[in-house]
DNA sequence: CCGAGTTATGCATGTTTCTGCACGTTGTAT
DNA sequence: ATACAACGTGCAGAAACATGCATAACTCGG
């Protein structure tokens, strides 16, 4: 057990429960309570967590919303971001989107990967810092406050910059004719900027959000090498998809 | 089960029912009536709930907005953060520096203020997203492990884009002849390099740290405009300082 | 492949904090 | 006015905590 891994955990139940207590940790991981403080006060001082006697609760109140947001689909998201997660090959460079997948995506990784993961959500930064073997590049911009990513003109120009071997997409929704959609304009524009600076780009799409139409245009299906999901692989809402060339993960792939 | 937990279990009852009573919380969590009131007055000190006999009533909603006081007892981070909030004008644009001292500024910041805020810490930025009034752009680079903030070229080189009316800096040591140090060059540069967008800039130091020493010097005194500390405003460390024309922001200001 | 240096972990120590009980005081009701 | 419940405070035991130290694991250079 790795000290990365453990504080990874407690960062991961923080955002699930809302709190960590200290002993319950150190029982459920076999190790002293002493580690898990020690893991507790590191993650304070590095403004991650609130320590208070007994454990620790999240920095702020808000952050403890991704309480309720994980709940919705926990099993749906989280087999998707296993199966993204093995595509993040060690030494490749990979741009992640932001959003509860992707942090989800985060929580899947092995503790000892080593690899360079771009972003433009704080959130998805934070999440990796005790991920010792990840170099963290975060992209700047203005913070769009509803899903707490950067965006816009600065952010675009930012990523103008970088280069990267894969791209893990978020969206809203993957319509046969609308195509991969999302609830915001800018946020659209950002994933299509990011979309252009990586050699391949996949989409995570857990099952609920097969068939569904946001409001605007991200990419055109030809536009990206895979998706992966957690619906069977012959849904007839992906024919669409495959004809275009796009290969789709499913559960058992 | 964490003091924190009971308390917000207490501001959840008197959200949902407009009461509580002090037995029925004591019998319901299996703890002596005791603990619940010592909760109870807590929360009433801080200005959550209003206390009676028996038990204790919601603060009326326009009283909740003046009810900022934390929970703990303020201790020196939040003295020295409070203080520094002032200094943030309506309207104006800052630069926050990362650190835990700042992330107390966070906190201490009206609900209400509309300004717009520069940081290069992730975890500023994302306990910045309930702040609706304020417009958040976050510098980006490589993250830091460490401070869990963005540092390096390109950071220096977004921070070039940004000017700002007012940078609140964060740094570990105050020493009258090795002036503002940090512990790692890296930050010391970025920290520079914010210093140059800005037109003041404050340092924010508690008592602790003034007389301290660290490895690499970030700013020498004449390029400060203000210090905000704890300690009395005539701690003979901070003679040098006076001298270089910076004003010292002590408790009582 | 080995050894020195570094880091992480667990244990022991002393300190701080929390909790429940006892007791005297204050407030409310009859 | 009296009885009873709620209250606050002081105190003691218990739990959580920080710190120092010794041991084990791991890393890096030879």
């Amino acid at each position: 057990m790795l000290a990365a891994e453990r504080q990874a955990l407690v960062l991961d139940r923080l955002a699930r429960d809302g709190k960590v207590v200290a002993k319950e940790i150190a029982a459920e991981l076999g190790l002293s309570d002493d580690s898990v403080r020690r893991d507790l006060r590191e993650l304070a001082a590095a403004g991650l967590c609130q320590r208070v006697y007994g454990g620790a609760l999240p920095v702020s109140p808000a952050l403890a919303q991704y309480a309720e947001r994980r709940l919705v689909e926990p099993d749906s998201k989280d087999r998707v971001a296993a199966r993204a997660a093995r595509l993040i090959m060690p030494g490749s460079t990979v741009i992640l989107d932001g959003g509860t997948t992707t942090l989800a995506v985060v929580q899947a990784l092995p503790s000892t990967l080593t690899c360079t993961i771009i972003t433009h959500s704080p959130t998805i930064a934070a999440a990796l810092v005790p991920h010792d073997g990840v170099e963290v590049f975060l992209l700047g911009g203005r913070l769009f406050k509803h899903s707490a990513v950067t965006c816009g003109a600065a952010a675009v120009e930012a990523a103008q910059a970088i280069t990267a071997d894969l791209f893990l997409l978020g969206v809203t929704g993957v319509h046969p004719t609308a195509g991969l959609t999302t609830g915001d304009v800018e946020e659209a524009a950002m994933k299509r900027a990011l979309a252009g600076r990586a050699a391949d780009t996949y989409v995570l799409a857990s099952a609920e959000k097969i068939g569904v139409a946001s409001p605007y245009r991200v990419l055109p299906f030809d536009e990206i090498a895979g998706l992966v999901t957690d619906t069977a692989a012959d849904d007839p809402t992906l024919a669409g998809l495959r004809e275009a060339g796009v290969s789709i993960l499913g559960i058992g792939d």
